[in-house]
DNA sequence: GCAGAAGTTGAAGCGAGCTTGAAGTCACGT
DNA sequence: ACGTGACTTCAAGCTCGCTTCAACTTCTGC
């Protein structure tokens, strides 16, 4: 069997059948048809669910990965220069994540014993408000 | 002013004041009130309303945001002894993140030129399907 | 060839995380 | 003391990402 049916590809991705007819509304995967009308998927799929799947559970929405995927051409087979310029993007992307993840790790150790993220003072923290030159919504912790 | 209130706040942090109610309700952040029943912030309140932004920003929900500041004890100062408890429990919550991430990445990297992604076959991937036997949803990529 | 498991569509429902609106109160400058 | 703008609560509404249901069809094994 070189082809998968929806149900297991279920299985085999741990995604709910309903989940996945829900990403080929969305446009995320696609699927040929029998001639009795069911889905078929051959085995690259599952991949493609696991990184939809991963990627969502780093916290970027369906669109962006719909938007990723999207970048792939469907006409032809993608070349080289698709795969570097799509790969580069995510790279950022994901550069900037993995940044501020270790920010907000970096600023949990900081503040063990301080206090700061109680309600308490924070003996560390920004004592003058000197982010407020930055204008509004300048914070140390957020990267955005 | 050493207090804040509501709408300086949502300014110095960008976060819309219906939020910042919003989180009161679900006991993520909390104010005193003036006698004419406005709210009022204490500085470091600004420190707490980003960790949440960011804890966010890289996927954590607001339930799990909430269960980690509840680890804070409410009646007494805190203690380096909740700190450290706390922190440790983070640290290995966004390590396993950071891990995750990269490992996002780096797949991606060695998907260049591939095509894994796309719905044609990728001679990298797992020609024999040889993660079956480690059970259903056995993917490579995916750390769950 | 028939039962039962697995598949199909479309519509409705759900929890999370807010936003919006209505109707009213408070705070502050002149 | 008054007007304007920021604040209050409560309820309803919205988007995202699915899940559930109903009514029906197809596929598989005996």
């Amino acid at each position: 069997m070189t082809e998968l049916t929806i149900g297991e590809l279920s299985e085999r991705s741990g995604i709910a059948t309903s989940a996945i007819r829900y990403y080929e509304v969305r446009g995320l995967v696609t699927s040929r048809r029998t001639p009795g009308n069911q889905r078929r998927y051959e085995r690259p799929m599952l991949r493609r669910l696991s990184f939809i799947r991963t990627a969502q559970g780093v916290g970027l929405s369906l669109e962006e990965i719909e938007q990723a995927l999207a970048g792939l051409p469907s006409g032809r087979t993608p070349t080289k220069a698709d795969w570097t310029r799509l790969s580069r993007g995510w790279r950022t992307r994901l550069d900037e994540r993995i940044a501020r993840l270790e920010r907000l790790r970096d600023t949990l150790d900081s503040c063990i014993g301080c206090g700061c993220l109680s309600l308490r003072r924070c003996t560390l923290s920004n004592p003058g408000d000197v982010l407020a030159p930055r204008g509004p919504g300048a914070v140390i912790l957020d990267g955005r």
